[in-house]
DNA sequence: CGCTAGAGTGGGAGCGCTCCCAATCCTCCG
DNA sequence: CGGAGGATTGGGAGCGCTCCCACTCTAGCG
């Protein structure tokens, strides 16, 4: 009965409580300088008796701008992943993001008809910029957001020179660590598993194993390398190809948890104990590495941290591109930020 | 050089192309009847042409919507939920709400400070709908959202006569059917793990685990009854005090894998082999269960499902605040659902 | 054959904000 | 003491869309 209809103060209503003018209240609210303190403290008065807050779509008209930035998550991609990692991506991305007052809108690509609807979502600049997760190398959606201009942070690359800025683990040193780690458990037969060889990070610890042998000093042998697609399944598979060629291998670093949970089963199934036959060492440390029997050694990467990187370095580049020009960008490249964050060994029972 | 600039095609040129009005080309765009077939066909070969996607920053500050929902997470409590529930449910909300073209914003409320700036989105209107996850039995959130006359839907609810609109499992027949598989195989003394009981799933599981005794005609023993809080510390911490009060018990159905799993290592540190001595159900069949030694007999939830039907219940409420009154709603309550989806019991090798 | 209903249509009037220009008022300098 | 220059300020002009009020044109009725 009493109903205070949709009746939210507007910015118009301010200026007149605070005895000033529509653009002094803007002002105020984007924390322009050019305002008197004067003013400036009548206005927030007047802000804080009327409980006024802007009404966001009529700043977005106005103002060529959304302050909501999307996170891009290709669905069959995620499925493969450990799915704590992708949480602890937006853990990180929406505390940032909330800091900065802006909105982070999730967008799921399923099938072909949700990704075309994404593109036209792009198209309608409905958001001030995109974060991507997960890409293969040949995924055409990174340049396409580059193509329309709008500001994008991926993560994770797709290749060694990726254009777009991104934000990564140290794959190779993931893989480095950990065989280190083994050799120095004294194991000279070092296997690993990998993911799928067309995703970078995959074909980085993959590197990082290599890395890892040649720097203790122990031969390179093809026949230790198998390719799963860090998948549990992957990891059996792989697992069971790897001990028909090499029976005499001592130690595995599987490129995931899951693959690694994987390969473990395949070991018991094939009655070799870890960490007494064969010593195992997984990527990510998730959860299941801590509750598998033995509990996994594991590759812990600042997952977080990157979801928090990545927000803060495409906030960079949304404000660079409206302070800058506001058509097309320079080549200068100071705001595409290329960062690689160091990986963590977490040694446990397995090894 | 080329630069079309920020040249998005606006409705009026779409309508100065085909030939109309304005007035008209909004109706086509919106799939209004009162159009010929004539016009209706010349729009849309002018919108296939010109590429036209409408700008939703206009249309939410003519149309006073916003074509969004915000999903809600208070932080503190998904860390205790096995996570891949909360993924679960994103997919399902998700999915239903692309196929609406609704965005989908995801909120995480971690501190009070935040809390208090998503109130304030609220309050801006910044969205046409909420949901929220994991609610306590003291939340305000949801009556703060009903305050303000914003369609919610909850997942799960606080009590047995929710106010608000919700989505929740079959708690209680959960309980009750872990109880009943528990019997059936030949267990007597079947103890179970409750999670916080202030939450009203974990209260219902305790029913559940209730009805099922009395249903196979087994007394009911208080000191069979230990509570947990949904996490593995917990779990363990509940499982120790059981052994403690009842050596005796061959069963226990903790009402979270999470929690079975802390149990299943106190049993085995105590000596108890699983399932020989002690059969163990667990809720959720998540990885965790199916990854632990022995995998985990667990009741599964239609998580996804779940997710799904909010989105859907959401749109319906939303759809109906917008044709209904505009002002304040009816008390037909026609348009608020509490649905209640079954559960499903996985038999693995612990019980 | 005039008149009344619709059906279909065009376009004015905003939605609430930002941008920006012109106006005002000081202050300081020559 | 006059004028230049900077600091503040008010408010017009949209941003692209929806809402809604006429208005035109038909078809059907008595």
């Amino acid at each position: 009965m009493s109903g205070r209809q949709t009746g939210r103060p507007t910015l118009e209503e301010v200026a007149t409580r605070a005895g000033v003018g529509r653009g002094t209240v803007s002002r105020v609210i984007n924390g322009s300088p050019r305002v008197s303190e004067q003013a400036k403290e009548a206005v927030e008065r007047a802000v804080a008796e009327l409980g006024y807050v802007p009404n966001r779509a009529a700043r977005a008209l106005a103002g060529n701008r959304t302050d909501a930035v999307a996170l891009v998550v290709p669905e069959t991609e995620n499925r493969l992943f450990a799915e704590p990692y992708f949480l602890d991506i937006i853990r990180g991305v929406s505390a940032e993001l909330a800091d900065a007052d802006m909105q982070l809108l999730l967008t799921l690509i399923r099938t072909d008809q949700e990704r075309q609807r994404f593109e036209q979502y792009l198209a309608a600049q409905r958001v001030d910029g995109v974060l991507l997760v997960s890409v293969h190398r040949d995924d055409p959606l990174p340049d396409l957001v580059r193509a329309l201009g709008l500001p994008a942070v991926l993560n994770g690359r797709r290749s060694e020179n990726e254009p777009v800025a991104y934000v990564d683990s140290d794959n190779v040193g993931a893989g480095r660590s950990a065989v280190e780690h083994l050799a120095g458990r004294g194991r000279h037969r070092i296997a690993t598993i990998t993911g799928p060889l067309d995703m970078f990070a995959a074909q980085g610890r993959l590197d990082g194993y290599r890395q890892g042998l040649a720097a203790v000093g122990l031969p390179t042998d093809d026949r230790l390398v198998s390719t799963g697609d860090f998948t549990e399944e992957g990891g059996r598979r792989a697992m069971a190809e790897l001990l028909e060629r090499c029976p005499d291998l001592d130690a595995v670093f599987a490129a995931s948890d899951l693959m690694a949970v994987g390969a473990r089963a395949v070991l018991r199934a094939r009655g070799r104990e870890v960490p007494g036959d064969v010593a195992l060492v997984g990527v990510d440390d998730s959860p299941v590495a801590r509750h598998s029997d033995p509990p996994l050694t594991s590759v812990r990467q600042p997952i977080e941290e990157m979801g928090r990187r990545m927000a803060r370095a495409l906030l960079r580049q949304i404000a660079a591109n409206g302070a800058g020009g506001s058509d097309v960008e320079e080549d200068g490249g100071e705001e595409r930020p290329r960062l690689v964050l160091p990986t963590e060994l977490i040694v446990r029972a397995s090894s």
